[in-house]
DNA sequence: CTTTCATTCGAAATCGTTTTCGTATTCTGC
DNA sequence: GCAGAATACGAAAACGATTTCGAATGAAAG
């Protein structure tokens, strides 16, 4: 029951191979007959054909690459889902690869990529990312690059992504709309893009709103954890009572902050008011629930195939591809912790 | 810079291709002068081996599928994360495919990864799969086949499970030991058999220490979901007051469940005590902190790498397989909510 | 009855690697 | 100096699908 091939289907209807081939691809110069016999013959047996020779010939591998930093991020699996979603509609496989925000394995699982030779990739590029060596390598194959949340401004390439500085802003102008007035921002790491335009949208809320900056109540997750979102909680009760709101990068050490002011018996929001970022499924299931801000994690990964099948098929046709930037909205999400 | 082949380095090289490929691979009737001339020159070139070109050979894709319920679930991503990292250590490249607990779409799943001639398969069963066709069709290609987690009793395969009953027992245990005599148990799907297990285990501790097991106050959750838990605990509060714990088949309804409670003021533990199963992230973040039972996801996910890598060398060799179960320990992690 | 043209099919080259089996050259021992 | 054994290399046949090009058949046209 191991495979059949062309070959044998050839022997079996008394055909030659290239008649068998040109049947099931509906070539015009094959009869109508003999078209429905072979592929009546090739359903019966069941019959798909072997897609590494089918590679050998056309180039195209069929499977496309799709690289994110975390794994098991509840945002990132909604964008691979996403991704999985239109990949199977236009009968691509993903292989889906790890970086764990590393540079280096970054560049390893490109290059993995290249060996298996995808027919393109999707990938978020990771915090620790200082070079765009890999990026470049992918660009100069010709091979359709997308990238989704987190991207390089440096490299022209197709992305999807959301307005981090606007969907900041929204966050801290509605910290300030609930009265709060001494606004701490734990912001993220200091290399990637979104994690500069939060802590960005962050300075020009308060500056729109004629609150004072000030640098000593950002404290930098580099993690991106709970543990720290915990450990700057503390320290911000202990040094900086003064401070009634915190505006985190993301949900993670938001929910950091909450458990410890849940543990010190602080009241949230009436004494500290407390916002996340992404809208991860347990920002609704901790008490108090915590505002924050929706990225639309499904509809990214889908936007990214379609950016990567667009592209791909200007250059089967030979065109100049254009390079587009989709830019998604977000939700601000308002919950109990604001 | 498009990649080289071999015909591309024997030309410039002035040898044969034959030459070329043995050099790289180590023939012994290749000279040392010359094998050190052809890795210098490949090395130099960057070059890779076409992997299509070679699976036409060698009949091996160096790919892995591996097939998983639930993609953002934080167990199944530990799960891949040790597979992934097991798999990359022996150069294989893994297809990730998401059956969402679907068994229409495991089906195809699996049809894909056969088409796409991996070497191998690993996979957690959905929880609505009641058929083992396409098990079986795995088994007749002869592609050794690994289950995790979610394993099939009818099918003998290699498989890395823990004990869901033992554990279930260790985490009952615990709440009776805690002094709690009335408990319930939010349990899962009718078919997964670690559903099935963790509700043996529930009523076999039950009947060891002496309590009458009663079948009002156990409560399926089909989706496993905390909206699920969350609606169950509604249920127990209103109908069934006498109930003083809750030991759910997964974190997620147990943190819901936690989530009413905490709306309703009642106390965690001293009023009910809540238990979940797996130790997700969050049940560490939500307070109170959940007590669980934990899974060690990474090393599930290594083992079933290793058992995989070791029946593809034995279908190699030609000797029969020979099948394991590996059964991984779990951990009573108490927490506030016990 | 020849010429032309459309229709239907197949031979063969190709993709890039692996591997078997030769062949040519050098080396050994006598 | 020569048989025989190492040693170093290459030619060529796979693997399975795709595609170009040419050939055969029959029908239509002159």
């Amino acid at each position: 029951m191991s495979n059949l091939t062309l070959k044998d289907i050839a022997k079996t209807l008394n055909l030659s191979i290239t008649t068998v081939s040109k049947a099931l691809k509906d070539y015009p110069d094959v009869s109508a007959k003999t078209k429905e016999r072979v592929k009546a013959y090739a359903k019966e047996v069941n019959f798909t054909p072997n897609a590494y020779a089918a590679f050998l010939r056309t180039q195209e591998s069929k499977i496309i690459g799709v690289i994110i930093p975390r794994l098991n991020h509840y945002f990132f699996s909604n964008v691979l889902r996403g991704i999985m979603n239109a990949a199977e509609e236009h009968n691509y496989m993903v292989i889906v690869l790890n970086s764990e925000e590393s540079y280096e394995l970054e560049q390893k699982q490109v290059d993995r990529l290249l060996r298996q030779n995808v027919d393109g990739i999707l990938m978020s590029i990771a915090d620790s990312t200082h070079e765009l060596d890999h990026i470049n390598k992918i660009i100069a194959q010709k091979i359709p690059l997308v990238f989704f949340d987190k991207y390089s401004k440096l490299s022209d390439c197709s992305s999807v992504i959301i307005n981090d500085q606007k969907a900041a802003f929204a966050a801290v102008e509605h910290l300030i709309r609930q009265g709060k007035k001494n606004i701490a921002h734990f912001r993220g790491p200091l290399l990637p893009q979104n994690s500069i335009d939060r802590f960005l949208g962050y300075r020009k809320a308060l500056e729109h709103f004629g609150i004072e900056y000030r640098k000593e109540w950002v404290f930098r997750c580099d993690d991106i954890s709970s543990d720290e979102g915990y450990a700057y909680a503390k320290t911000v009760v202990e040094n900086h009572p003064e401070i009634d709101a915190v505006f985190a990068v993301a949900d993670m050490p938001a929910i950091g902050a909450i458990k410890y002011f849940n543990e010190q018996k602080i009241a949230i929001p009436e004494q500290i008011a407390v916002m996340g970022f992404s809208n991860w499924k347990i920002a609704n299931l901790i008490t108090p629930s915590l505002s924050t801000i929706n990225q639309p994690g499904e509809l990214m990964g889908q936007k990214a195939f379609d950016l990567f099948y667009s592209e791909l098929q200007q250059l089967k046709k030979g065109d100049t591809v254009d390079r587009q930037i989709i830019e998604l909205d977000t939700d601000l999400i308002v919950r109990s912790s604001t």
